[in-house]
DNA sequence: CCAAAAGTGTTGAAGTTACACCCATGC
DNA sequence: GCATGGGTGTAACTTCAACACTTTTGG
């Protein structure tokens, strides 16, 4: 800080990702595997670890989200800090903690920050230096390491939140995209269905998106017309439109 | 943690409080006044400070603005971290930091946390063991210790959000109050007008209001009817009318 | 009787919901 | 020609925004 700059580890903060990707159908996140010490078996985590001394806490989180998966400056929104003193004591996390940390006792409280990536834009490699990162359908997910579940939920809650108020998750698709994998999207995020027409007209209206002349090819079934998502647009919107709140 | 537990104050984390207050009138928050090390000025901060390492962030929150002001068991909602590295380097701060502090040059990461009282039921005692902790008209907060002023723009700006979506803010107003008193507090908290008579039309619709037969007295114009919030129908509301969100 | 705030309705515009059929393509 | 998902319109209803005058009280 200030005078001295300490490029150590801080033992007590660290930083866990909650990255969504779409693959077109369904919502994934993308977690780490860890090898139990005790066991074979591997069990799932977010990526996170600790932060340096000298290091925002949100560089942090894109620092450790690189190291473990690969994935290079996302986004990340804060969803808040989770520091309850048990947090880490599951037997299996005290085995893992006593195996990789210098203080494996010491108590952490963790930052959690979400994004939404295109899954396309990340595709795991298994052989490469990003540890065994793999998407998991959300459906699919169990229990975590740590508190990591808890994270997991708080970020899909402001991940709803955000995406009712705002138009969001243009990140999440491919760069042309149908409006039918966008509302499929939705329908992922939000875990109800969507009127079709209904949310063609209200996304239309909102006029961020650009038709393109393009549309689907080889499909058994009348060809979908190319959107893409028109940045500019939107923040025009965001300035004007999405200030005024319900009242 | 788990095995040993360890009551020591955990010198890298401190737990930050904004306390809204209303006095039928304008918009307050809780500040403590600081001397100034240096000079003869104080200067205001946000009740806060280290937690225990033993000490779930909420129950420090708690305990630290209880030490601090007097108040008690109160509901907390988090804002977030704020954990940039140069947070505590303002020369005042840091001279405010070398006379209190252990260790003055650690990096400390805040959590921040946010909620609202009726001013009436916090009277500040100045000669009291909580140190000099007033209510500051919102309006009057200019720059305050650390980044405490950030803390209070995302506390604000949460509860803004959380405003239009749903009721809240009853426990700013006393037990009884008038439509007139609940609708200055929506304009000072969301720094706009709103049209009276489809504030109070809004109001009533939701049919959480019990209207008392009780009005006021010896004021010098129409005395205006009592109102109480009815917690019974707020949660059935909750539960059925605010899940559904805009699509 | 004056000043001050309380209280009250209507209208037009915009937005929301619900709902069913034809279309273009690959096989 | 059939299976598949793409694409379209309308009507009933609800919500929202804008707007001005009368009432009750104290002094």
């Amino acid at each position: 800080m200030h005078d001295k700059m300490n490029h150590e580890l801080n033992p007590r903060i660290s930083a866990d990702c909650v990255i969504f990707g779409f693959d077109l159908n369904t919502l994934n996140v993308l977690l780490i595997e860890r090898e139990t010490v005790v066991g074979l078996d591997t069990y799932k985590a977010l990526p996170g670890d600790l932060i340096f001394e000298d290091e925002p806490l949100d560089t942090a989180a894109n620092r450790v989200l690189n190291e473990l998966t690969g994935l290079e400056d996302i986004y990340l929104e804060q969803v808040g800090a989770f520091g309850d003193p048990d947090r880490l004591s599951k037997p299996q996390d005290r085995a893992w903690l006593k195996a990789v940390r210098q203080d494996p006792d010491a108590r952490v409280i963790t930052i959690g920050y979400y994004s939404l990536v295109g899954m396309n834009n990340y595709v795991p490699q298994p052989a490469s230096f990003a540890r065994a990162a793999t998407w998991i359908p959300i459906e699919e997910i169990g229990e975590l390491a740590f508190d990591h579940r808890e994270i997991l939920d708080g970020a899909l809650k402001k991940l709803k939140e955000k995406l009712t108020v705002q138009p969001i998750g243009f990140n999440l698709l491919p760069e042309k995209f149908t409006l039918s994998q966008l509302h499929r999207l939705y329908e992922a995020i939000l875990g109800v269905e969507l009127d079709k027409r209904n949310f063609r007209r209200k996304m239309l209206k909102m006029d961020i998106l650009e038709s393109l002349e393009e549309r689907q090819e080889g499909v058994p079934h009348k060809p979908s017309q190319f959107y893409k998502f028109n940045e500019q647009k939107y923040h025009d919107l965001l300035k004007t439109g999405f200030d005024n709140f319900g009242f």
